[in-house]
DNA sequence: TTCGTTAGTTCAGTATATATGAACTATTGA
DNA sequence: TCAATAGTTCATATATACTGAACTAACGAA
């Protein structure tokens, strides 16, 4: 198994954000990771996307390699879990407010939808 | 041909903007619409690409198309050509400053690559 | 050490999306 | 009616994404 590996701040690029963001369960994950005080592992992801309907592992693995490979978030493996934390800091530090005006939008949005139905 | 067709504020999203945004190339064309006073034909932005290297007119089409139906430009016959405005005041009426922060990242980033060399 | 369990990754096949040259369409002007 | 211009659509090659099945890594128990 190929050791996990992150970007560097200076690696990270804009359209690898917005690409990374473009898929709302990614950005839920991410969503629900900023607001976290913690670490949460993959597992907690599973039920994530809308309807309820589980996603596969591998297609987590898959979201969650994205969401790294972006630059978005940093994954430790600790024991058999793989803890994920989000990289606030260094993205502001390289964005400015961009990333979270980016969350504002998607959180509006899904107000508007739970208050349609 | 089938006409041009736009969607409605309300089917505008925010995972679209962000896919048609995570396209340098397409962020480039709205970042040239969205500077530019007035409207611009497709054929000026078959050059837009970095290295010179021009853009097949098809490839040029379906990135205007995807721009289009993600709801970030505005496109119109008039005579022979295809005339495109960005659809800023109703972008920023329903998404606030998300879109301006993106287009500030990738300034400051295409920056950076100019700086660099 | 070996076995079982848990958590996640990789593989392989399939499905979906993108890029582009060639052919086509719409509009204008001669 | 014909030619020119500006874009679009089509067909096909290539690349990406999704998912079940098989695999691996870490740990605890016997």
């Amino acid at each position: 198994m190929r050791p996990i590996v992150h970007p560097t701040p200076d690696e990270i690029t804009v359209e690898g954000i917005l690409y990374a963001l473009s898929d709302p369960v990614r950005a839920r994950i991410y969503a629900q990771l900023a607001e976290a005080a913690c670490a949460r592992n993959c597992a907690a992801f599973l039920d994530i996307a809308p309807g309820g309907k589980p996603l596969a592992k591998s297609t987590l693995s898959m979201q969650m390699r994205i969401l790294r490979e972006a630059g978005l978030i940093r994954s430790e493996r600790q024991g058999v879990e793989v803890k994920n934390t989000p990289r606030c800091a260094e993205l502001k530090e390289k964005f400015g407010p961009m990333i979270e005006e980016i969350m504002k939008a998607y959180q509006k949005s899904e107000g508007k939808k739970r208050g349609r139905r």
